[in-house]
DNA sequence: CGACCGATCGTCT
DNA sequence: GACGATCGGTCGA
C-alpha cells in the first residue's frame, strides 16, 4: 500500500543515516525525505511499471539502496521501501551532519562546515561517500546503515510539501510527498507549502 | 535577493 | 541524440 511508504518517509525523519567505508565513519540525522510511489506516480522512474536496467533495483524488497546518477554529476540516494516487485522508494534529501565532519569536508572539497555541507540530495550523498556503485546493496550490512535514535522524539513538527524538481510529473508534482522537520536549517531549498493550505 | 546558466555522463529511445 | 528526483557560480536590480 502507498501509505506504508508515505508513513515510512515521515518515520525516517530524525533517524540516523550512517556510512562506514574503508574504516571511515560519517553520519547525520535525516531531516528531509521524499516519497516516490512507483507505478502510479508520474514522478517516479518506475512510473507505469517501467523496468530498465537502472530501475530494476527499485523492484527489490525493501531495505535495499537505490542510487542513480543525476545530471551526470550527482549521486542521489534512495531507500527501497516495499515488497519485491513494488518499486516504491524514498529519496533522502537532507541530513544534519553529526559524525565525521572532517571527512565530509574533504569529500565535498570544502574548507569550512556550513549548511551547504549536507543540504540537498546530491550534497549529502557526496558528503557520506555514497556512489552509484552502492545501488542494489542491502542496507545495514553493506556500509550504509539506518539507525533509530533513542531520543528520536524531539523530532518536532513534520511539514509536508510538494516534491522538488519534478515539474515533468504534471499534477503528480503537486502531491504533498516531501517531508521535512519544520524550521530545521539543514532542510534544502524550495518554498515550503504545507499540504492543503 | 532572484533568474539564469554551465557542468557532465549514464541511461533510454 | 536528448535529457535529467542538482549544485554552485554569476549577473543584474
Amino acid at each position: 500500500m502507498e501509505t506504508d511508504t508515505l508513513h515510512l518517509a515521515k518515520e525516517l525523519l530524525g533517524m540516523m543515516l550512517i556510512t562506514r567505508f574503508e574504516g571511515v565513519e560519517t553520519s547525520g540525522r535525516i531531516v528531509e525525505t521524499e516519497a516516490y510511489l512507483g507505478a502510479t506516480d508520474r514522478a517516479s522512474h518506475a512510473f507505469g511499471g517501467k523496468r530498465t536496467q537502472r530501475t530494476e533495483t527499485m523492484y527489490l524488497p525493501g531495505g535495499h539502496a537505490y542510487v542513480y546518477l543525476c545530471y551526470g554529476i550527482h549521486h542521489l540516494f534512495n531507500i527501497v521501501t516495499h515488497q519485491k516487485d513494488v518499486p516504491h522508494a524514498i529519496l533522502i534529501r537532507a541530513i544534519e551532519p553529526i559524525e565525521g565532519i572532517e571527512h565530509m569536508l574533504k569529500r565535498r572539497n570544502k574548507a569550512k562546515a556550513d549548511f551547504s555541507l549536507t543540504r540537498g540530495p546530491g550534497s549529502l550523498s557526496q558528503a557520506l561517500g555514497i556512489l552509484t556503485i552502492h545501488s542494489g546493496l542491502l542496507l545495514q550490512t553493506s556500509g550504509i546503515i539506518i539507525a533509530k535514535e533513542e531520543e528520536a522524539e524531539k523530532k518536532g513538527i513534520i511539514e509536508a510539501s510538494s516534491r522538488i524538481g519534478v515539474d515533468y510529473a504534471g499534477s503528480d508534482a503537486l502531491l504533498p510527498y516531501r517531508f521535512s522537520l519544520k524550521g530545521n536549517p539543514w532542510v534544502s531549498g524550495g518554498k515550503i507549502k504545507t499540504a492543503g493550505s
